[in-house]
DNA sequence: AAAAATCCTGAAAACGATTGCATAAATTAA
DNA sequence: TTAATTTATGCAATCGTTTTCAGGATTTTT
């Protein structure tokens, strides 16, 4: 497969190349024949324009960066997956970082991208990024950002996220309807967005119920396992819980791990609830149930959304927030 | 933050582009004193070279696509964060295409890949991959390529694998020494190079402890879940085994299913091994071991190999073939 | 003091495509 | 027949770099 070039084609058929590149695109300006000459002869060689001269040319790179925390959780690579899809089918590439829930990797995967020329971003926040004010920096120079799932407060973005409110509150309340009444919370560090909106759903699902927030039940922690199965060890220290309601993908399944470990000294009737999208959590025991979010479809509208407005001559003013609906996979 | 570009270094100092380039790349020909201007201001001003004027100059785009069945899925999403390391910090960009198991996107993820110029391609073949025309119709035009995990019987390829025959044996001869008799053994389609391997470690493991192979007890599927779930039955319905190895990380989960499901009518001994990266295995139940394969390293090697080649000068004349050593995951 | 060597810098071409402008050729109008 | 118009094509600049070549200025050698 030899790469053939404008010029390539020129010199064989005896024509300029501009003559050539305006057949290609059907010109007005070119004649029929030459046109058809010309295309034969294309397709024949199998041009194809070179990306990287059309990238200097036009100053858009048709690159998409992508900033998660990891791949290796499924939440995100079925985000990732949609998308894939969107941008493939648009012509947009995709290159993926991941933060590691670094800040500091969060910031290296800025500059390099943007070093890169990538058109624009796509990022799920880092469990330790406080402020945005190192995307702010990029933003500015028509560098586009849309968010997805971890989203920062401020005003003046597109955002993409599930409705972590409600995903909380069902869960929350179907525990509280199997006759729980002391259900534990572990969720993510404050500082993330779905944290709050979670922690919210949970508890104006108690108080909906009658049943009293006990602050002694709550708890944050990081990513790392250490963490959560403190955090497990504390809540069956103070009180037995007899249910099990933790939040985000990695974090659950570390307290997941604990809980079952010390399961034996839990009434038969605890139950153990997540928020995450593994694809596997069917297969456990005891049983998992868990809050799942449209992962897939999350990625294909927040690629959607930085593509339109990639494409779009204007500048954008009004910024999207779009909250898609999950769903209960009772185990 | 602006983008810079040497012409405008050049106007702000008043210098020629050329001198500046060669002043920031410490050419011998400029004077000390124009460097350190230069140096500085470039830093001022946070210069970065725009890396597509030079992907079009020396026709190389510093960029790598990997092809991989599907990312989520732990052992490629592993494997990607080593290629993506050991990339990153040479500074290429990464590029990954999921093929879905299905040639037809494999082809295109390769004509995608091609025509997006990346400088080599880094892949494990799809389910359906029969032969690897596809491939070689590129890997002519100096456009490296570089196998890991499942690789064609071809020579003339850069291969990094997982040691199957060992790891497979391994697994077989563990559930022999728990005095398995009736191991039943459920892998991939015949066509892949690890299907092969796994199965002769497994035969070679029974044929070492005197246990005669039973052709009934192993079953070729592909990656329907249906297909899995009718392989553990045929094998149910001809005979009950006292131990299931099954291969490929994602049919071995869906065998598992299938396995969980009829559990109860099977004797309490029986065991379940699979030869998966998933990272939640020990949270399974019944039990679930694992042959786990070094997927980090295995991406981390594979890049390195792959981008030793494309910087090195003269075309690679033997190929390397490397075999990494999987380890046991005992439930 | 003239010739040779050294040092520093800039102009221009190249990579592959697009596009404004110029122009030759063919056609039509006067 | 000449002028005006249309048609079809090519030239050259552009995007941001690197690099070859050329040449002016300064220093060293004879």
């Amino acid at each position: 497969m030899e790469v053939v070039t404008l010029k390539d084609i020129a010199k064989a058929l005896n024509l300029s190349t501009s003559t050539v590149s305006r057949a290609l695109r059907d010109s007005y300006e070119i004649n029929e024949k030459t046109k058809i000459l010309v295309a034969e002869y294309a397709k024949k060689v199998n041009y194809r324009p070179n990306p990287i001269a059309l990238s200097l040319k036009d100053n858009k790179s048709r690159a998409i960066g992508v900033i998660v925390p990891e791949i290796a959780n499924n939440f995100f690579s079925q985000a990732i997956n949609g998308i894939e899809d969107e941008a493939y089918s648009r012509g947009y590439h995709v290159v993926i970082c991941q933060s590691h829930e670094s800040l500091e990797r969060e910031k290296e995967n800025l500059r390099h991208l943007f070093e890169r020329r990538v058109d624009g971003i796509l990022i799920s926040l880092s469990g330790k990024t406080m402020d945005i004010e190192h995307i702010l920096e990029y933003s500015e120079s028509n560098f586009a950002v849309v968010f997805f799932d971890r989203v920062p407060d401020s005003e003046g973005f597109h955002k993409v996220v599930a409705d972590n409110f409600l995903g909380a509150f069902a869960a929350t309340e179907y525990l509280i309807k199997q006759g729980k009444k002391r259900i534990a919370h572990i969720t993510s560090p404050l500082t993330l967005s779905i944290t709050k909106e979670r922690l919210e759903g949970y508890k104006k699902a108690l108080e909906k119920h009658g049943i009293e927030v006990d602050n002694q039940l709550i708890k944050h922690c990081g990513f790392d396992p250490e963490e959560a199965k403190a955090a497990v060890n504390e809540i069956m220290n103070y009180q037995n819980p007899d249910a099990f309601f933790t939040c985000s993908d990695r974090l659950a399944l570390h307290c997941y791990e604990a809980y079952q470990n010390r399961k034996n000294e839990l009434s038969a009737e605890t139950e153990f609830f997540g928020f995450t999208n593994l694809n596997v959590s069917h297969l456990f025991s005891p049983k998992l149930s868990t809050v799942v979010q449209p992962a897939y479809e999350m990625g294909t509208r927040a690629a959607k959304i930085l593509l339109d407005q990639l494409e779009s001559k204007r500048k954008v003013k009004d910024f999207e927030k779009i909250v898609l609906e999950t769903y209960l996979k009772i185990s």
